[in-house]
DNA sequence: TCTGACCTGCGA
DNA sequence: TCGCAGGTCAGA
């Protein structure tokens, strides 16, 4: 499911609603998710803790607890419910936070692609490349980027370990913002084309944050609400429908094993 | 670089 | 019943 808007939308919600609530209870449904401890360890090390914060990176969320941090990555299918009853699939919760206020706070992930380690000290993502809403990701070293890290366009796009945050939805929308094709190799790209397809990445996932995200199934905001950003596509899953750029109809491919939706009258 | 595996639900 | 799905990883 998520990509960087929809796990943004999420980080933003629980700030609002659970920053400062101290944690009463941790009910471990599914101890396979837990990736690096058990669940009684779990327990053990956040009863009684509060939460001072909820940070994102890339597509990680992390809740910081005393100094020390609880990561999920939501897979395909995660979110955040705030009551039981305003689940559609009570069955897959997976963890439950029960806080001194009396609020409660539900993990479901219907598919269970998604992952939950702890870390007593802070983890700084190794593994992950720069944020693409960061001061720090500027023109000059994204086209750097391209040629040193030299693949297919919307698979660098995805490659986490280049740029965090970005997945299938949102890299087919910043290549048709930006008028170039999935098919290109990075190293191809035009000064043009590459400050164009910088300032996609961009507008794409300010746009979608402020929308929401995207619900296609199963995501929801914490206050289960849907994103409202699925009205706004301009390619995914369009496939058929007219090019609003061109005209032509959108094309359906399969690239690097994912679905994949552009135009080839206007994507070069 | 590609394919399958992980897991479940949904819609054609 | 089949194909597909917002992600990621291992293995060929």
């Amino acid at each position: 499911m998520p990509e960087l808007p929809e796990v943004e939308t999420i980080r933003r919600q629980l700030q609002q609603h659970y920053r400062g609530e101290q944690i009463h209870r941790l009910e471990v449904h599914t101890p396979t998710l837990l990736k690096n401890l058990s669940p009684e360890a779990l327990v053990e090390a956040v009863t009684g803790k509060t939460i001072q914060n909820f940070r994102r990176r890339g597509k990680f969320l992390i809740f910081e607890i005393d100094h020390q941090q609880l990561v999920f990555h939501l897979g395909m299918s995660g979110i955040f419910v705030q009551d039981v009853h305003q689940s559609r699939y009570p069955r897959h919760i997976h963890l439950s936070f029960t806080f001194r206020s009396g609020k409660q706070l539900h993990y479901q992930d219907v598919r269970k692609f998604g992952g939950i380690w702890w870390y007593r000290t802070p983890h700084h993502f190794p593994e992950l490349g720069m944020e693409p809403l960061s001061q720090n990701f500027t023109l000059n070293k994204f086209k750097k980027l391209l040629h040193l890290r030299r693949m297919n366009i919307k698979r660098l796009l995805m490659e986490q370990s280049i740029i965090a945050g970005i997945g299938n939805i949102y890299a087919n929308e910043m290549l048709f913002q930006a008028g170039i094709s999935p098919l290109r190799r990075s190293d191809t790209l035009s000064v043009d084309e590459v400050r164009r397809l910088h300032r996609a990445i961009q507008d794409v996932l300010k746009a979608a944050i402020e929308r929401f995200g995207t619900t296609y199934s199963a995501y929801r905001t914490v206050e289960g609400q849907s994103g409202e950003n699925q009205k706004f596509l301009k390619v995914y899953h369009q496939q058929g429908q007219p090019c609003p750029r061109c005209g032509k109809p959108i094309q359906k491919i399969v690239l690097n094993g994912r679905s994949t939706f552009y135009c080839p009258g206007c994507q070069k």
